[in-house]
DNA sequence: AAAATTACTTAACACTGTTAATTTTCCAAA
DNA sequence: TTTGGAAAATTAACAGTGTTAAGTAATTTT
């Protein structure tokens, strides 16, 4: 059937239409400025055609959450050469910081506005991919590092965990200003970064400071 | 003028008023469903009324948020008798996770959401004296350990942003719900303060390990 | 060609923060 | 005690928001 397949190639391009309309603001204007009635000004179509590709707005901002995981892989690619453990661990903290002030708003969508999460919940397969193999990278690289005896040993989950807790606590207090008044504005990146090498050092046990 | 006293006193009643009416909303439906009409029929008077004592809605934020640490401060008196600093940082750490994880809703104005930091820019005196205080209370204790050879020397700003971004981290990811879906719920709450005891007990350099 | 399905739009609902213009209330001086 | 003016509060409106029910237009199937 010819026209069927024509007919689920035009929805889909529509719904492409519609995400990068949405991508568009998102970028340009920020989470805030993403309405349905810009979107469907951009489209050229009237706003309630939006809700004929996706349930609500949550669902596309789910999407957009996606794309915004897919730019965090691509950055990691630069650790794919590195063997050992523990400078992997330190590049990945760097790549993390690095990604979330450089994408607040991508950032945002990934990792602290609800909407995406709450589109998660709704669907039938409520796995959230992105996220769970973005912390099965983490906790590989500090199993390893454990093995080895390069870092202070522990629970692999509950070192994942608070690893990632850092890094993100971090982004997201710089991104949400709570660090503008009380350090200057040119220190905070230098800042941030010190205090993962700190917190890295600190958990270190190879001996040779890696972190130089 | 006792005249001019008294109605002062009004004004700041009718304040109080509307502090009152936002908080009432703010902890039984949470930061979305606070609207300056909710407020005005709490205390019945006209919505615009709200805008003759409060410049917007981030401002009546900003007193929310204040309240937010007058609460945490209270929480944290049980801090008083810790002589040892490395056991101070631990309870400080526990007591920031509770914190957090029991008024989700308080935690949010004060580290998540924008509008408190909005009308703060706002001010004439636009200095974050909770803010500033909290993390000079956190220095203060990290400076101490450090002298005392009790945990891993360093930068005592960048340890301090980095042990409050990692307990930061870990409740604004588990508040926002990224947890949810990457370990069980029961597990969450022991796991965090695993993360936290890693953490420390990582940093940890007083050979006895306090943590227990 | 008629019927049925699909695609899309119009109009509306129930909200939101905020402002300008207007009315009501209150207190002090004539 | 009446009048004038300031202060306090209100009405009405603006410009937006997400979302839905009902109706129209286009397309495909019978």
């Amino acid at each position: 059937m010819g026209i069927t397949e024509r007919k689920e190639k035009q929805k889909l391009e529509i719904r492409k239409m519609i995400l990068d309309a949405s991508m568009k603001l998102f970028i340009e204007e920020g989470y805030s400025h993403v309405t349905i009635r810009k979107i469907a000004d951009i489209i050229e179509y009237s706003p309630t055609t939006v809700y004929l590709y996706f349930k609500d707005k949550d669902e596309i901002f789910y999407n957009l959450h996606e794309l915004g995981f897919q730019k965090l892989l691509e950055k990691n690619q630069n650790l794919e050469g590195i063997k050992n453990p523990l400078m992997r661990l330190y590049k990945m903290g760097e790549n993390y910081l690095d990604f979330g002030m450089e994408n607040p708003e991508y950032y945002d969508i990934m990792f602290i506005q609800h909407a995406p999460m709450a589109a998660l919940m709704e669907m039938e397969d409520c796995n959230w991919h992105y996220g769970d193999s973005a912390l099965n990278a983490l906790k590989q690289t500090i199993e390893e590092a454990m093995a080895q005896g390069l870092i202070h040993v522990g629970n692999v989950e509950a070192a994942a965990m608070g690893i990632w807790g850092m890094v993100h606590g971090l982004v997201s207090l710089a991104i949400r200003k709570r660090f503008d008044k009380l350090i200057p504005e040119q220190q905070i990146k230098g800042m941030m970064r010190q205090s993962l090498n700190w917190m890295l050092s600190a958990v270190d046990r190879s001996g040779n400071g890696l972190g130089a």
